[in-house]
DNA sequence: AGAGGAATGTGAACGGTGTCCACATGTAGG
DNA sequence: CCTACATGTGGACACCGTTCACATTCCTCT
């Protein structure tokens, strides 16, 4: 019988009868603590149950089956990275132009890749139905999902005259594949132990490619 | 017991007999067929010596860990990628420029990624040392990888004049993450349904911009 | 030809996983 | 207070990768 709650000091104690406070909190921190300094592939629902003091079975109470939890996760990472959006965003000069906000938006979405690899390929190549991409529990303060972001940088593009109308249509394809491309190199492809220079430098032509190309038409 | 037939027909397990022949050929073979049809999470060491009819170990005399057989069906899968790029190079015109061969390059290996998704996931998702990219046993009949398909249509570019010197180093990157990343939309991403003139049109937006976009500086 | 050694295959076992069942417990409502 | 319900538990099943000790088969050397 772990009479005391068996919690290394971590959790700011959510208290509990001993029907644990709230489980379904606990679980999704920790699983997002654990994907962040391990990947998706720590996330066992064994481990975690066990990490938070509770037997196995416990979280199905909470949670349909592990990748419910997962999923609750992968939100978790994208709204961080809708944050980190709305910041370089803000952080933009008064008048920058929609090339600016799309060259901010990828490469945030690098950085963010980068910053916390084990996050972002929890929450951005976990076999999750990306249909959600412009769900709510995806977005940061702004409202404004990851996707949305680059909508909304490519609608900015638009206004200010950069980007020809007829080309606004499906252009967050391009866009989207080449920062989503770049960020697999580096977590987990070819580019993984290059140099941060040299992936500093990379990350910013891609993004510049992507930005420059998608004025002309194919 | 003379060994009769032992022939290389049937995949199901009409078994040799005694020493199977020659298993570690069998196993990869086997291994291609599911992760064609399934994808590699299908892949599991236990299934696939179920499937040709031998006892579970016997894989571990041919291949150290799951990960080695994996890796067999990796070097497969971008072989057969290869092919498929010398067989569209080998259709362009005889004056093609270096940019005709680079979109033929990036259409190629889109197209294969959607022609073969659980192969296609195999090679190119799995946490494998993707340093192997120039691996013979991943090159086609003219002896180049997918990899080096592309900096060979790079250099097409550079000799052409239609891509600076300057520019040359490091063009990889924008162009291998555009239809790397398209790839991973289409193939287990939100483009996932999208129907197929619609991925048509979007993947040959996708490759020019980065064939455009690559020409300018970052 | 025969003997033995090297390859190769087998069965059982360990620890791990997701998930379901039947049961126990604590909490909240009447 | 006592019950009903939500929640947590222990055990079990079916898989998985992998290792051990042992059996078979093939090959080579004398």
């Amino acid at each position: 019988m772990p009479s005391p709650p068996s919690d290394p000091g971590e959790n700011p104690a959510p208290r509990g009868g001993y029907h644990h406070g709230d489980l379904r909190a606990a679980l999704i921190e920790q699983a997002e603590a654990v994907a962040r300094e391990k990947g998706p592939e720590a996330l066992t629902m064994r481990a975690l149950t066990r990490q938070v003091g509770v037997s196995a079975n416990a979280a199905y109470r909470h949670f349909a089956d592990r990748a419910a939890l997962v999923q609750e996760v992968t939100f978790r990472g994208q709204a961080a990275m809708a944050r980190a959006m709305d910041a370089a965003r803000a952080a933009l000069p008064a008048r920058a132009d929609g090339a600016a906000h799309l060259t901010a938006v990828g490469r945030t979405y690098i950085e963010a890749a980068r910053a916390e690899p084990g996050l972002f390929r929890t929450a951005f190549t976990e076999p999750a139905d990306l249909e959600l991409s412009a769900d709510p529990r995806a977005a940061g303060d702004s409202g404004l999902t990851p996707f949305l972001h680059l909508a909304d940088a490519l609608d900015r593009m638009v206004t200010d005259g950069s980007l020809a109308a007829e080309l606004r249509e499906g252009a967050e394809a391009p866009c989207w594949s080449a920062v989503h491309g770049f960020s697999m190199l580096v977590v987990s492809g070819p580019l993984r132990s290059a140099p941060d220079e040299v992936v500093d430098a990379l990350a910013a032509r891609t993004v510049a490619t992507a930005v420059h190309g998608i004025t002309q038409a194919p």
